[in-house]
DNA sequence: AATCAGGTTGGAAAC
DNA sequence: AGTTTCCAACCTGAT
């Protein structure tokens, strides 16, 4: 009779098992009750229309070593080909009465974790959630700032100096067979191929980074080896356009969830534990915890991914310009260090940081005064590594929309590339009609002579564009646009404030923040 | 209230 | 070659 009831794991940015404390709060309950065990994942097939090629074959690959290493354990992964929709007869159907998550905070899972907790509630499911997707909860650190958003870097820093960082939990026993799902030799629900979701891999490039918990742990231990190059490690002196990374790229294995950011955490502290290391911000510790802080700043702010009421983002008038935003995101703006980094951000899907100060800054307040909105959507679709707060919060950054503020700190698209590489390789790889051009002329092409464009065998303007703005005049105008669009939110904030005062004393604590979803209950151990 | 220090990574020119 | 200064001047958080 219990036989036919369920446990339920509902993988969704977790797609590991070390670290994974949802994942065994099911496998205990499951023992503990003698019912069956599905970890599952809902594969939406519309999310080829969502999604950019390279980040859906990263999913599957995820998929497919989360897979393997359940069958470890003697369970499997139950691929659901459908949306969060598909759950309530999933409920039904196997008679689910507990069902554990992590705590995601991308706005539109958010909204999701609504409906499902309503109807959990109605069928008196019993449901765990779990903060395991970061290294802090961000509900008690903004509770530890009187619910008010930090924001800078190192006020965040002070909000979580003294926490102590639990530790990161390993999977290993196998379940029991009682545990063991009927149809679990079916096929049914297999993850076959691409063509599924609409793609072959002859469509695809070459995969530089294999998704999967398993190629995530092997990259993390790889880099964590090299002790002196991580306590050397400074951000801001590593290369945006080597040919190789010159960063772990760890990343579209946190953002996926196959690395625990907290394993990361620990091992970092391992390596730098009795050495003289580099500190954050510049250290790779330090790169961490700014995916914290952007973590702590995307929960505690409304529509935290927009402009319009969004409580931290100042409001600045971009211009729509469909022909500007369509150049920049294709790689074709006529300045050849912009369009060699999204045409590498297209074809692998990770680009350096710094890379992507250049383009974000070139869109927005450098040259193109184009909302940083369009640019993160570009990004969703091709970062490996996308990850909603960050994504966010990085273009309101560079944008100087929010969190920095220096507007008149501009890249040039000209002289940022050529501090780390004067001869213009990394232009020469990815944009390849240039690749004959003197590294005189890599940044500027459009200076060449006629002879020299003509020997080089790519003309400016016949096969490869013409510059479609002059960076030198038209960043300049922008400053100017800038400090006008400061100075007008300057005396709306003064006004606002003035009127608020006359009211009534008002707690803009209260009025900041957002409902949090937290599993707390007593009865329910780890 | 007013002031001050500091802020992950700018560029160009001057030493 | 590597550091300093100017450019024109932002914001937050602390006091």
């Amino acid at each position: 009779m219990t036989k036919a009831a369920s446990v339920i794991h509902w993988f969704r940015l977790d797609l590991r098992l070390h670290d994974n404390l949802a994942l065994r709060n099911a496998i205990n309950e499951a023992e503990n009750r003698k019912q069956t065990l599905r970890p599952i994942y809902l594969l939406d097939p519309d999310l080829k229309n969502k999604v950019g090629k390279n980040r859906l074959r990263f999913l599957i690959q995820s998929l497919r070593d989360l897979d393997a290493n359940l069958r470890k354990i003697n369970t499997r992964l139950f691929i659901i080909k459908g949306n969060v929709e598909c759950l309530p007869q999933l409920f039904e159907k196997w008679q689910v009465k507990f069902i554990t998550l992590q705590v995601d905070i991308d706005a539109e899972l958010v909204q999701q974790d609504e409906v499902i907790e309503q109807i959990c509630e109605e069928k008196d499911i019993f449901m765990v959630k779990r903060v395991q997707h970061t290294v802090y909860d961000f509900n008690t650190v903004l509770k530890n700032n009187n619910g008010n958003v930090p924001l800078t870097y190192q006020k965040f820093l002070s909000l979580v100096a003294n926490t102590q960082v639990k530790d990161s939990i390993e999977i290993t026993k196998e379940i029991s067979n009682d545990c063991k799902a009927p149809d679990f030799d079916s096929t049914e629900n297999d993850i076959t191929i691409l063509e599924d979701l609409g793609f072959s891999e002859a469509d695809l490039n070459e995969c530089k980074y294999p998704g999967g918990e398993t190629e995530g742990l092997k990259r993390l231990n790889l880099y964590m080896a090299k002790k002196q190059w991580v306590c050397n490690f400074e951000k801001p002196n590593t290369s945006p356009n080597s040919i190789e990374p010159s960063t772990t790229v760890l990343s579209p294995y946190i953002s996926h969830g196959c690395l625990s950011s907290k394993l990361f955490y620990h091992k970092l502290k391992q390596v730098e534990s009795g050495m003289k290391h580099s500190s954050p911000p510049v250290s790779l510790l330090g790169q961490l915890m700014w995916r914290e802080f952007y973590y702590t700043a995307g929960a505690g702010t409304k529509n935290f991914d927009k402009m319009v009421g969004n409580s931290v983002c100042t409001q600045i008038p971009w211009k729509k310009n469909e022909e500007y935003l369509k150049a920049w995101a294709e790689g074709r703006t006529g300045y050849p260090f912009v369009d060699a980094i999204m045409r590498q951000l297209k074809q692998e899907g990770w680009i350096h940081h710094l890379a992507r100060h250049m383009v974000a800054c070139f869109l927005t307040r450098g040259d193109l005064w184009v909302s940083w909105e369009e640019g993160a959507k570009v990004f969703e679709d091709y970062l490996l590594d996308y990850d909603w707060s960050l994504n966010a919060g990085n273009w309101m950054w560079l944008s100087a929309s929010a969190f920095f503020y220096k507007y008149y700190r501009v890249y040039s698209p000209v002289a940022f590339g050529k501090k780390t590489d004067k001869e213009g390789l990394y232009i020469k790889k990815y944009v390849p009609e240039l690749k004959k051009y003197p590294s005189e002329y890599i940044y500027e092409p459009w200076k060449a002579p006629k002879s020299v464009q003509t020997a080089a065998g790519c003309v400016i303007g016949e096969n490869y564009p013409k510059r479609i703005v002059d960076h030198d005049k038209v960043h300049k105008d922008n400053i100017q646009r800038m400090n006008a669009a400061y100075k007008l939110s300057k005396e709306k904030k003064a006004l606002k404030h003035y009127l608020c005062r006359l009211k009534r004393p008002c707690n803009v604590a209260k009025r900041n923040q957002r409902r949090h979803y937290t599993f707390q209950s007593k009865a329910f151990s780890e």
